[in-house]
DNA sequence: AACTAATATTTTACTGGTCAAGTATATGGG
DNA sequence: CCCATATACTTGACCAGTAAAATATTAGTT
């Protein structure tokens, strides 16, 4: 009994994605950060100023409204991120990357990359492209 | 500031894996299963008599020693798997997918074959081979 | 046989997530 | 203006995972 390609796909993504955070954990370690925090601050980098709202931000990192608040409060209080209200609508509060943050981040950002190297040591450049544009049509 | 594609590569895997599973959690929920306990019933499923110890198991699902007894743990309860004793080796016990968890399994591989085929709506079959092809090489 | 080390699993204490309920603020219709 | 509704977030109770310690069994050495 064959299965279909599409279940393997959604199987060895799981697998994949899966093994690949455990490895970055424990690299991103020596940074004193998870990966999913490195993503929330990937996600805050790449905004515009450096700042969003906790349910943008919840959303990137697909995590729930409480989610994003219990994971972003010890993040608070090591300085990495900072809390903004909104003067519009004071229901908004708006996350901040601090210097400190960014400081960590660009670090952690090099580490993370020598994780993606390893991940991607046995692929070409070529392929590397052909599944990041195979993975945009996902979903 | 470009970033690698390795980088975007492994961001993206994260983000599309964290997705996904939440869709499939939400689509089992229905045979009262969740995607990683349907993982379980997979792998087990095309194991070598049905069967697998509890090492080989928590390796092919990217579980710790403690996670795999705590994921079976309510799976024996409600008569999915069950323990089988080593006769050469009482350290290992064996678990196996019972007749009631094979019949679950198979209603829920036909869920499951359809969320991933959802997920995969946008690509080709040749898209889809290219894929499996280089995420086997990951690592 | 007895002691040490290795292996497989479980238990304990803890972390990180979810959902549902609660709080605070804003918006629109009477 | 006031009430109902919606939105953004937080809190509380709970579930699922981890690492480290504990337990049980086997294997190797002397």
């Amino acid at each position: 009994m064959t299965l279909p390609a599409s279940l393997s796909l959604l199987t060895e993504l799981a697998t994949l994605s899966s093994s690949f955070i455990k490895h970055a954990d424990r690299k991103l370690s020596a940074h004193g950060i998870s990966f999913a925090e490195f993503m929330v601050m990937h996600h805050l980098r790449n905004a515009l100023d450096q700042t969003m709202s906790r349910t943008e931000l919840a959303d990137a990192v697909s995590l729930s409204a409480s989610g994003i608040t219990k994971k972003l409060n010890p993040m608070q209080r090591l300085h990495l991120v900072e809390k903004e209200i909104n003067q519009r609508d004071a229901r908004f509060s708006l996350v901040k990357l601090t210097p400190t943050g960014l400081e960590i981040y660009n670090d952690a950002l090099v580490t993370c990359m020598h994780c993606a190297d390893d991940l991607t040591a046995n692929i070409s450049a070529k392929q590397l492209s052909t599944v990041l544009e195979i993975f945009a049509k996902l979903k």
